[in-house]
DNA sequence: CTGAAAGCGCTAACAG
DNA sequence: CTGTTAGCGCTTTCAG
């Protein structure tokens, strides 16, 4: 079975590649009888356009990369499950890449994408500061569209869809206080993310509401080991917080594995609550308390805006959007009221 | 800032674009000299190949397509994570399509990987049936290599990566028997799945050896929702089985949630295991007795098999591989002795 | 060792 | 309404 693309129907009907490249691209100047006999043959031969060929020629791919730091978690994975679904829709491939907080992996992968010709990014950027210069030549020079989502980069202008950390850390930290909680700590996100420094920065604007020490401030790097590992340092401290936050949902997974394996009463024996929601946290006894951020909404609207930006690219360089997305605080039972 | 492509840096350097792209590609046939001249102002010119031409003329798009069922579960979220790694490291981008266990869904995804050029798939196939034809033409006739995994199609020759469902069944029955079960009921996989169908048919082997009853028996589509819905349902018959086999992770979930809200108290009221484990079987009160799949492994499997077949195309096709996985029987809590 | 030239499959002027 | 032609950027003979 050898290929068939436009000049095998050609042939095969005798007219030429133009004609037939008009008729199946839905294009005028094509008389309604050839184009119907154009289409069947086409549909009967089985042709399929050359995705690379077209992508050379108009230098559009038709294909969108999505930078994320992991999958195994279920936030990304969410995220990424729904940018799929719009972006699939409307007839965009998805080119998956991950990046595991390691810059240099992400520059990699940055230039891979320009290399394809890929007509815009979704990205959840490594750090605060690290590829700046590379995002913003994707951004100004190549002119491609570039939506980051959860994370920013300081100083780049583009369109964004975070969550409100400030908010939803306040939230947190209000909620323990009016507990009667003063003594508190936190494993916060890797401190390089926009995410963790918002955080934690948030956290320590209660330095004069409350007792905050230097242990009970751990970065947890954002994976679950983090989370686990600080948990179990914190423990171990001869001076307790009575309560504390949990900093991303991947990092509490990691600390309720701690939690279970040390065999800690929560509430009992400290209060703990988490930021970012995550079936476990349903699920397990008690209940965590939480603020919790939809990854799906989170998806869908960075995937739509830059779906958005692709069809009006003609038009001048538009209000950068910016989304922010409010937190919902869910009460359950994993705080003491002391 | 315009592009920069072979010819620019062939002007440059006042030198053809064949020598160029010798050059930069590594082949013979350039002086050492001119070779370094030109890789320097390649890189200072910032250089980047078109990877449309490249595949255009070469016929090959060092891309790899990925086709799983949903991402949102761990499940599938920890073999896509591996596989990505794997792939990109070896220097191939993945695109990432994702079914919904819709199997004209696949057929589209399919037919843009065909489009794209692709190099190889890697597919947890919808159904043992749909798309038979379609995979079959994408091995012999476009020589593509395929490599199933998690699930295979009937009849297909192709490599595949699947998990020994038979042998988890057997250790997850003979256990339930061995503690004194002989009525158990099960909510397994989508039978359309080929890890449904013989998830179901090993635990229908052993009709004999227990009391089973069809209320009993429940296909909860594989996703969340149908384990929750399906949990309940059999809650409510009058006649309970005394244990009860969840045939996936996203089942499990829905059950565990379902046992929340209705306060069941497990073991007591039932027993339960879980085909595959997750976070949430570990988390629960009390963890969950299950058999364990590696998702890790199968996506690094999966993964380097279809690199093997890329590097070894010209051989005559070699044997087809298949790979099954060994479960772990992992024993917890959630079973009662009776 | 280097260059000229052809062509991968497709689109988009430009002619007719 | 249809055909001819010229490339998009790259690799690869084939000459020199």
């Amino acid at each position: 079975m050898k290929k068939v693309a436009l000049k095998t129907i050609a042939k095969e009907l005798g007219v030429s590649i133009a004609t037939v490249s008009r008729a199946l691209s839905g294009k005028p100047g094509v008389s309604d009888r050839l184009r119907e006999q154009i289409v069947n043959t086409a549909k009967r031969l089985g042709y399929q356009p050359n995705i690379a060929a077209t992508a050379l020629r108009i230098g559009k791919s038709t294909t969108i990369g999505v930078l994320i730091p992991e999958l195994s978690g279920s936030f990304f994975a969410e995220i990424v499950s729904s940018m799929e679904k719009v972006l699939s829709d409307a007839g965009y491939r998805v080119i998956l890449c991950s990046t595991e907080d390691n810059p240099s992996k992400e520059a990699e992968h940055l230039q891979t994408l320009i290399n394809l010709n890929v007509e815009g990014i979704l990205s959840a950027p490594v750090g605060m500061k690290s590829n700046k210069q590379l995002y913003r030549r994707i951004i100004e020079d190549l002119k491609l569209p570039v939506v980051f989502f959860d994370r920013i980069v300081e100083g780049i202008e583009a369109d964004n869809v975070v969550t409100d950390s400030k908010e939803g850390m306040r939230l947190l930290m209000d909620y323990l206080i009016s507990k009667g909680h003063h003594k508190i700590g936190i494993i916060h996100p890797l401190k390089e993310t926009s995410t963790g420094a918002e955080r934690l920065k948030t956290f320590l604007e209660y330095k004069d509401k409350i007792k905050i020490r230097r242990e009970w401030i751990k970065d947890g790097g954002s994976f679950e080991v983090g989370g686990y590992e600080s948990f179990i340092e914190i423990m171990k401290l001869k001076e307790k917080p009575t309560a504390l936050i949990i900093g991303n949902n991947l990092m509490t997974l990691g600390a309720l594995k701690a939690i279970k394996r040390l065999k800690i009463k929560i509430p009992d024996d400290i209060s703990i609550v988490s930021f970012d929601d995550a079936s476990w946290n349903e699920i397990f006894d008690p209940p965590i308390t939480c603020v919790s951020q939809d990854p799906y909404q989170i998806g869908l609207i960075s995937a739509s805006i830059l779906l958005d930006k692709l069809k009006a690219k003609r038009k001048t360089t538009r209000e950068k959007m910016r989304v922010v997305l409010k937190v919902k605080f869910i009460e359950r039972r994993s705080v003491k009221k002391i």
